[in-house]
DNA sequence: CATGCCGTTTACGTAAACGTCAATATTCCG
DNA sequence: CGGAATATTGACGTTTACGTAAACGGCATG
């Protein structure tokens, strides 16, 4: 069971066009085997395209997904190449950290509006029935 | 000392171009005083660009970022409208946590990159100096 | 076999978010 | 006061992330 998708399969499981996927492949961001001239995805494909919608979710560019895959899966043979990677990840960690400061932050004005409004309501259910 | 900023000011505060923030204005996410033809921004300014930026760093684009602060910022008269604000202010927060878990998700991934690649630098230092 | 239905490539269209001049004020500063 | 620096309004250019349409191949099925 190599479970075997279509991309029309695909498309569907994460709501999605096929024109997107074969967008994705275009820009290098996936590569899937070929029956002739269909596309045929395995399980890795999916992991990887959850991955490329996780990363979208989170604003970033295809570009920058698609450095980030190719960096990640790069066997780093070399030593240099290993440290520069770590390096890598450093950055984008302290970018998703921002992120999550970002998040708290709005989080936290829009419980405020929230309050307000709640507030605003509930003195209003004080009034008498409207005194004109 | 109502601090006054001009647009130059602002851009390197916020490190963005002048050009950004104007182009901004134009879109209805700010609107300063003028001393003529020339902008004037206040604090409130300075307060609404940051949150802009915070949304912006979230992936949200200019036009959702729009909608939301004048919603936010209407005073939602009537009781309906106020319930309405209510509703998206939910929708909104759901977004938000779902960003949170994707962030969770990537900092996983990550950090299992990051541990392949210091345990095969480690493997490699506990060689003997290349058996040559 | 005709007719859907799914898939493929190619190509042009489009909206968003600015960048980049250009031409024209204004203002600041020695 | 005169030149440099800063600001303003167009207007056009550019990149990203697809949408949309055209034109075609393969297969299954009534």
């Amino acid at each position: 069971m190599t479970s075997r998708y279509t991309i029309s399969g695909l498309a569907e499981q994460f709501d999605i066009t096929a024109r997107t996927i074969r967008f994705y492949e275009d820009e290098g961001l996936l590569a899937p085997e070929r029956d002739g001239t269909r596309r045929i995805y395995r399980e890795r494909d999916r992991v990887r395209l959850r991955l490329i919608l996780r990363a979208k979710r989170l604003g970033f560019s295809l570009a920058e997904i698609r450095e980030t895959l190719e960096l990640y899966d790069s066997e780093s043979g070399e030593d240099a190449q290993s440290r520069y990677v770590l390096r890598v990840i450093d950055k984008h960690r302290a970018v998703l950290l921002q992120q999550q400061e970002d998040i708290r932050q709005v989080l936290e004005d829009m419980a405020q509006v929230e309050q307000r409004i709640l507030d605003k309501i509930a003195s209003r259910e004080q009034l008498p029935p409207n005194p004109n």
